[in-house]
Formats: structure tokens, C-alpha cells, sequence
RNA sequence: GCUGACGUAGCUCAACUGGUAGAGCGGCUGAUUUGUAAUCAGCAGGUUAAGGGUUCGAGUCCCUUCGUCAGCUCCA
């Protein structure tokens, strides 16, 4: 006797179904076009095959393409599909995890040799096969020990079966010959997919431990419609033309070569006036806020890292000793700098401090010198020498929620308000291993997430992400090619205080123990220059321009009236250059607008008769506006006081 | 660090299965005097990443080191 269970459609309709009925019954129910559409339903949230009969009630819905849960569906069917051809072609293949990935999905293979790009090639046109086929992906639930026969001779299933619980259901898909343990949804049948594209193979590690086996990943892209795919792939390779390192060396803002070392950035002229322009910014703008600045060495006795606790648990990061003689004969051990807390700490430790003293806010940017993993290194975003503009702030356990507001204004004001970024915040919390109370952990985490509701920004909480010396806010951006990196950073720390035994003397007359911050806006200069080129592909705002004007006279004749125009624009202060090339005007312009100067100022015989300019505006469609040398330089003065996003 | 691919002129790329290292751009010189995305010509520029090996002969095949790229791992 089927018991009826009550599915409630997305338009409020109510629809009565024995148990057991399958979604794509009821889908043909509703209508014939809805059952052709129908990939998989969503019942009570969750994703279900068309094919899974119906257990429970609830809010019932049939996904379709239009759905964008939709697209991780059809992507991890796809793997399966991979999978199914690697298999057919290599039948000694072990297989790991085939998961749908933001923009694709990749599948983990062991296999003796690792694939190579004609083995890609013919992988996919196998695929094309499976997907011909049309073959169903079949369901089935089994018991323990029946799925651990059937994945007998593919051990790595059988550590993921190992692992299921007893209370969770053991599922298997197959597609034709190839069955994979599985906890799904799929689409109805590999004929599903149309479009898709394997892109590359690299190696991975078995669950990402880096002590287990590689194995071969294969990444591949899927999508419903051929147009979507051509836009995707169109997308990777305008990405590409947005890559900081080629538009570092195109703009020539900075080069990193062999004989200096990996991850270590020579900046060039233009690269260096980034860099020099955004240090009076933040510069200025702590002063404004109540930093104090400081300067400290970047070499350090290595006791100082010893008693900063950085030493063990950081020495794989921190370049090797530096031995020096001192005194009579005794070798003393110097480390280079890979942080600037334990100097800052010192400044503060250096007198008595009030509780009216506090928050101290010490900022500085320094340089810094990480030994990162030479396969972790990718241009200007992760380097060996960081400039940090780096600043530790002192505060009373009760200012941390005020002090936490007040940098996420900054934050914003810096992202936001001056270059126009949208960002996302992660607060992330107390890890397993920690140091520190439970208590003060609690009210840490309080602080944090009070000031960010007191702000009203959404943040995602990252549970368990904090650093072991206390918890931490930070913005994520994705780069050209959509990795994701860590830019600013702020974060608490209750441990620095202890292992330096820093007080201040509260209202009570009596010693307290303060809490430090460290904070980093833009995180480093490197990065952040990296993240910028890619974010205004190379098209500088006027006031951060290394070149915010080119003079291009248009004959010789012309020559003199160019130079003086340069000298009244450089005179105010103004980035100017003089293209004094013997070239054609076509050319100049073009090597102007190649180069990405925000105005290219033509001064032809009718602009130096009159006085006057003829301005282009970089990428603007409005190629020129002849106006007064006053006006002009009064636009480009006004534009740069404002910080303005211009051109 | 691990897995794989790659490394030829300042840049982008050629050089069939081993047989004389080339082109375009850029640079320099000259001619041209240019009105909004490349004027023309000539010249210079390479120990083919470095080192070793195989071979009559190596850019090409093998080994080592260095570096780059993608992914993994790790982080600003």
C-alpha cells in the first residue's frame, strides 16, 4: 500500500504522488516538454537523479539548464564520462575523485605514465564515443561488502569506502561497463552532454597529502551550449592578455631574472613609480588615522625569532642563518627579517606605556624575505622578497571592536573607494591547535564578528582558519586566471604579547597585558601592483600612471612648441614625456595607446600657433579635444588631487 | 618541495626524421617632415639557459644543474 507523498512545485501548486514515484514521473506528469528538459529535480534543497524514486515530501522542483545547480550536475557527469573513456583506453587506470570544479571538473587517475597531450586528444574523442552512446547512469545502493567486492581491484575506492559511515548510504553509478562508488546526483544519460573540452593534465596528490601518491589529473570544461563554451574559452584567453607578468614586461614595469634569484622583483622606472605612489598614499593616509611610522633593520639576531616563537614552527619559510663573529670570537647567528612583528613589539617594549597611550599604531613598509617553495612562486603575486606595508597596533582587550571597525574603514576606503574593487571579506576562526583560553578566543571572535555586523558587510566565515596566535579577517581576490590570493590581512594576536611580557599600566595603577593586530592594507606591494595590472589591465588611473602624459609634436617643425609644453606639464609636477621620435604621428599614437598613457597631447601647427593642445584620451571613443594649454593642465591637476578613476 | 611540459636575438616565434641558426617587431644609421593605432631602406644583434655525454656531425638524442609554465602542497 504506496503511502502519497505531498511535492509542493516552485509556482505553490501542490502535487500528490505515491512514494516511490521517480521525479522524471512526475516531470512527464506536468508536461512532455518539461520531461525532455528535466536534467535531475531538486527535492527539500537537495539535488536528486530523475531516476530516484521519491521518498519524502517537500518542496519540489525539476532542474533544468536554466538552473545554474544545473551546470555542476551535467560537470561531474562529464567526469564520469572521462573516467569511462580513460578506463576504456587504459584498463589498468586506478581512479581517485571526479568532482565538478567551479568552471569544469577534473578526475584523478593512477596510472603508471603520466598522460601526455595526444593521449588528452584521444581521452576525448573516446568521450565523444561514451557520449554517443547515450548510455543511462544507473543507481544502485549496496551494502558494504558488496561494493567492496566490486571495487576490489581499485584501491583507492576502497580507502573512500573505508570511510563512509555505517548510517550513510553506500551508492555506485554506472555508465555502461564503468561503475564508480559515488554519491551523485547525474544526469539521466551520458547523451546529456554535448559540449565539453578537456584542457590539461597535471599531477596531484592522493588527497591532497603531499606524503601520498601523484596521480594524473585531467581538468576539463562542460557546458549546455556550444556558445557558452566559446565565450569560456574566449574568456581564458582575454584572461591572458590581462596577466600582470606579460604586462609587466610589455609596459615594462618590472622583470625578475636568473641572475638575481626567483621570486625576487627588479622594479623598473615605471614599476617603481607604481610602488613609489602607492607608499605616499598609504603613507599619508595612516598619518591622517594615528599611525606613527618606524623603520627597523631587516636583519636581526635569530634569538629575537626564538623568543617570537617564529623560529621553529616558521624556519622552512626563513632563509638560512647568516653567521657572524662577534666580540671575542663568539659566532653570533643573524637571521633575515621574514616579518616585522617582533621589531615592532620591541618599539613598544622599549618604554612604559600608558593605557592613554593606547591603541599605539607602529606602521611601516618594509621589506621582507620569505623562502616560499620555488614551485609556489608566479610572478608579482607570490615572491621571496615582499614589501609589506605592515603595521602593528597595540590596544586594550576592549578596543579590539572599535579599533577592528575603524580598519575595516580603511580597508574599504583603500579597495573600494580608491581603485573601485569589490572585495569579500573571510573572518576565520579559532583552529584546532591554538594558543590561548578558550575565553579569550571567545571574546576575540566577538570583536571581530561585531565590528563586521556593525559595518554591515557580508563576510564568509571560514571556520577554523584563524593563525594559531588568534583569529583573523582577510580579502581574497582572484587573479587573471582565477586562482585566488590573499591580499589584506587583519589579524589578532594574543601571543606576542605573552611570549614578550608586554604590559601597560591601566587606570588602576596596576600592569596589564595589551593585544596586538597585524595589519597589512594592501598585504604586499607586490601583490597588490600584480593584482592591479590585472585589474585595470595595464590602464593606470591618471594619478597612479608611471606616464600620465606623452607630448607627440607632429613634425619637427613642431618640435620646440612639444618641448615647451612638457616642461609647463612636468613643471606641475606632472608625469610627462616627449615623443621626439622622427616617427609618424600614426606611429607615436600608437606606441602611446600600446602603452597605456592615460593622454597623448598632440601639438600639431594649428595647436602651437594657437597655444593650444590636442588631447586624446586613452580607449576613449571621442579620439580628440582640442583645448588650452591652461585648461588641460587645470583637468590633469584636479583629476590627480581627487585620485580620480580617469581616464 | 612534488608531478609533468617547456627554455632559440631585447620581445613574439621559425629551423622536415641529427647535416651551414632564420623572420617579424624592437635597437642603431640614413632618407622622409608626417594630423590620431605601424613611412621606406640599410646595419648590428645568438657559446640555441649552463655544464657534461653519444655521434663524422647536436638547437634537435641522453644525463646533471638552473629557470619558466600548469597543477598539487603552502601562504601576503
Amino acid at each position: 500500500m504506496a503511502q502519497e507523498l505531498v511535492l509542493t512545485l516552485p509556482d505553490g501548486a501542490e502535487r500528490r504522488v505515491p512514494a516511490g514515484t521517480t521525479s522524471r514521473a512526475v516531470a512527464e506528469a506536468i508536461g512532455p516538454r518539461l520531461s525532455k528538459a528535466a536534467l535531475a529535480a531538486r527535492l527539500s534543497g537537495a539535488i536528486v537523479d530523475l531516476d530516484r524514486p521519491l521518498t519524502a515530501a517537500g518542496p519540489f522542483e525539476l532542474l533544468t539548464e536554466k538552473d545554474p545547480d544545473a551546470l555542476a550536475v551535467l560537470r561531474h557527469s562529464c567526469a564520469h564520462v572521462l573516467a569511462t573513456a580513460v578506463r576504456r583506453l587504459f584498463p589498468e587506470a586506478g581512479i581517485g575523485f571526479g568532482p565538478a570544479i567551479e568552471e569544469g571538473f577534473y578526475y584523478d587517475f593512477d596510472v603508471p605514465r603520466p598522460f601526455t597531450p595526444e593521449d588528452l586528444e584521444r581521452i576525448e574523442a573516446e568521450m565523444r564515443d561514451v557520449v554517443r552512446a547515450d548510455e543511462s547512469f544507473v543507481r544502485e545502493e549496496v551494502e558494504r561488502e558488496e561494493a567492496a567486492r566490486r571495487f576490489a581491484g581499485d584501491p583507492l575506492k576502497l580507502e573512500r569506502l573505508a570511510e563512509i559511515r555505517d548510517d550513510e548510504v553506500i551508492s555506485i553509478y554506472s555508465d555502461g561497463r564503468f561503475s564508480d562508488l559515488c554519491r551523485g546526483p547525474h544526469v539521466p544519460s551520458t547523451g546529456r552532454i554535448r559540449h565539453f573540452k578537456l584542457l590539461h593534465a597535471a599531477g596531484a596528490y592522493w588527497r591532497g597529502d603531499e606524503r601520498r601518491q601523484v596521480l594524473q589529473r585531467i581538468y576539463g570544461t562542460a557546458w549546455f551550449s556550444q556558445e557558452d563554451m566559446d565565450r569560456y574559452l574566449r574568456r581564458l584567453e582575454e584572461a591572458k592578455r590581462r596577466d600582470h607578468r606579460i604586462l609587466g614586461r610589455q609596459l615594462d614595469l618590472y622583470s625578475i631574472q636568473e641572475d638575481v634569484g626567483p621570486g625576487l622583483i627588479l622594479w623598473h622606472p615605471k614599476g617603481a613609480m607604481l610602488q613609489f605612489q602607492l607608499r605616499r598614499f598609504i603613507e599619508d593616509l595612516v598619518l591622517e588615522r594615528g599611525y606613527e611610522l618606524v623603520s627597523t633593520p631587516h636583519l636581526t639576531r635569530e634569538q629575537l625569532f626564538v623568543r617570537s616563537g617564529h623560529l621553529p614552527l616558521y624556519a622552512a619559510n626563513q632563509f638560512p642563518a647568516i653567521a657572524a663573529g662577534e666580540g671575542e670570537g663568539e659566532e653570533v647567528r643573524y637571521r633575515v627579517k621574514p616579518m616585522n612583528c617582533p621589531m615592532h613589539v620591541l618599539i613598544y617594549a622599549a618604554q612604559q606605556r600608558s593605557y592613554r597611550d593606547l591603541p599605539l599604531r607602529l606602521a611601516e613598509i618594509a621589506n621582507v624575505y620569505r623562502n616560499e617553495r620555488s614551485g609556489a612562486l608566479h610572478g608579482m603575486l607570490r615572491v621571496r622578497g615582499l614589501t609589506m606595508d605592515d603595521a602593528h597596533i597595540f590596544l586594550r582587550p576592549d578596543q579590539i571592536e572599535q579599533e577592528i571597525y575603524e580598519l575595516l574603514d580603511l580597508t574599504d576606503f583603500v579597495l573600494r573607494r580608491t581603485f573601485g574593487v569589490e572585495y569579500r571579506l573571510d573572518l576565520a576562526t579559532r583552529p584546532p591547535q591554538k594558543l590561548g583560553g578558550d575565553e579569550a578566543w571567545d571574546a576575540a571572535e566577538q570583536a571581530l564578528t561585531a565590528a563586521l555586523e556593525r559595518r554591515g558587510i557580508n563576510y564568509r566565515l571560514d571556520q577554523g582558519g584563524g593563525a594559531f596566535y588568534g583569529p583573523k579577517i582577510d580579502v581574497k581576490f582572484n587573479d587573471a586566471i582565477g586562482r585566488e590570493w590573499q591580499g589584506t590581512t587583519i589579524q589578532l594576536d594574543f601571543q606576542l604579547p605573552e611570549r614578550f611580557e608586554l604590559e601597560y599600566t591601566g587606570a588602576d595603577n596596576r600592569p596589564h597585558r595589551p593585544v596586538m593586530i597585524h595589519r597589512a592594507i594592501f598585504g604586499t606591494l607586490e601583490r597588490f601592483i600584480g593584482f592591479l595590472i590585472e585589474h585595470f589591465a595595464g590602464a593606470f588611473p591618471l594619478w597612479l600612471s608611471p606616464e600620465q602624459v606623452r607630448v607627440l609634436p607632429i613634425s619637427d617643425t613642431q618640435l620646440e612648441a612639444g618641448r615647451a609644453l612638457h616642461a609647463r606639464l612636468r613643471a606641475a609636477g606632472i608625469r610627462a614625456h616627449l615623443d621626439a621620435r622622427n616617427e609618424t604621428l600614426n606611429y607615436k599614437v600608437r606606441d602611446g595607446e600600446l602603452m597605456k598613457v592615460p593622454y597623448l597631447a598632440v601639438i600639431g601647427a594649428r595647436e602651437a600657433e594657437a597655444g593650444t593642445v590636442a588631447v586624446r584620451v586613452r580607449g576613449a571613443d571621442v579620439k580628440q579635444a582640442v583645448m588650452t594649454q591652461d585648461a588641460f593642465l587645470d583637468r590633469l591637476a584636479s583629476d590627480v588631487r581627487a585620485r580620480a578613476r580617469v581616464p
